[in-house]
DNA sequence: AGCGAACCGTAACGTACGGTACGGCTCACC
DNA sequence: GGTGAGCCGTACCGTACGTTACGGTTCGCT
């Protein structure tokens, strides 16, 4: 008895039963790892396996919808370019910064990141494409338009918006997001995290900020 | 029957024929993913499983000496200090930009870094940890000692060599390992790793370089 | 030549897990 | 009150894989 089984609405659309089972599969990944099985999720949820079956198609269809669940929640701020000055521009940058950093330093985040990895390990890539989708590009679409906008005003100089993105990202990032995804401890304190946005992006000013380029670029 | 297994003699004396079967492990994990089984590895070395076992306990011993024999083909460039200027120290900083951009864009390393990943995530972290001893620990172990001698020449100016090297790290990885860890396509040309790495030491250089100070640091 | 250790190939075992089937319960709707 | 859809709980199936066991073969050593 083979069906046509409708592509899963991937992005909206959930009940509020689904939204718990997703937040009992969220839990359980975060809190057991790998573990993240069927009937580990359906004895979390206190749903029966074939409900999950029928809901998320296949283990890919609940792995993906769980992706998305949590990336519905977690929406960084976004800024408007209206009345740019330095002292604005350099507060949205170090709120993105202290923002993404949280964001990748969070169990929930770790626990997707991991298991996203696993998967494009294994052939088919769309959960690691769903990852990237709604964090590494996601945040580059919300902080371009700041960026564009500070060059707009006169305060910044970049020939490329990716290419400062991506300076801005490594500046930020570092090595935090390799190593908790391989289990280093590196916990991240509120205040760590508010200092290291302040560095990263009294950095990148350093190197982006208009008149002030530095020789060599 | 149960024995007293030695520990694993992980980091050398290995037969010809050790190394031979790790060379296989090897292969096969670049190739085919995740589904490094220990069947497939016997197959593929021409070897038996009970020979596996003997040798490397189980599976994560595999797995385990598997990134260590790999590491230990991968070296870096070292460089000393000795004579150093503004020109031989961007040459090396370039040099160590370009290896590592070559390294964490291999094959062999996003397969490596893939499996440690998934097995951080379950339970035992040592595949992790060694991955990092390997990779990351290993390059600031080798990198310090130039931005060590650069201060000392006078050449650069920071406080803490470890925030440097994070530094230095950031604007070289940028998004790169992330990315291609999670599937994204993203071939780097030998050019694109040159030119990237060129980059990399400039804003480095223009961040840290002596009596050059960016404002606001 | 004879012996024993190491190793190969393969079969077998136990278990874990993805996926399916089915009986029973709840509840909205007629 | 009847009915049917949706869901729970659970048993079940097939398979993949880690691990062990074992017979046969190679090979170095005496």
């Amino acid at each position: 008895m083979l069906d046509i089984v409708p592509e899963i609405d991937t992005s909206e659309a959930l009940t509020e039963r689904q939204k718990a089972v997703l937040d009992a599969a969220l839990r359980l990944l975060v809190e057991e790892g790998d573990q993240l099985t069927m009937t580990a999720v359906a004895r979390r949820a206190s749903c029966s396996k074939e409900t999950l079956y029928k809901w998320f198609r296949d283990r890919d269809g609940l792995l993906t919808a769980t992706v998305q669940w949590q990336a519905s929640k977690v929406r960084v701020a976004q800024v408007d370019g209206k009345g740019l000055d330095l002292v604005s521009l350099t507060a949205s940058l170090e709120r993105f910064a202290s923002d993404w950093l949280k964001v990748i330093s969070s169990d929930t985040s770790i626990a997707l990141n991991r298991v996203a990895v696993s998967h494009a390990g294994s052939g088919k890539d769309n959960l690691g494409a769903v990852v990237l989708e709604n964090g590494r590009f996601a945040l580059a679409k919300r902080l371009k338009p700041l960026l564009e906008a500070g060059r707009q005003a006169g305060l910044l100089d970049f020939a490329d918006a990716e290419t400062a993105f991506r300076t801005f990202f490594g500046l930020v990032a570092r090595d935090v997001q390799i190593r908790l995804l391989l289990g280093d401890r590196l916990e991240l304190t509120e205040a760590a995290i508010g200092g290291d946005a302040a560095r990263a992006t009294q950095q990148f000013l350093a190197l982006f900020k208009s008149n002030n380029r530095p020789q060599g670029l």
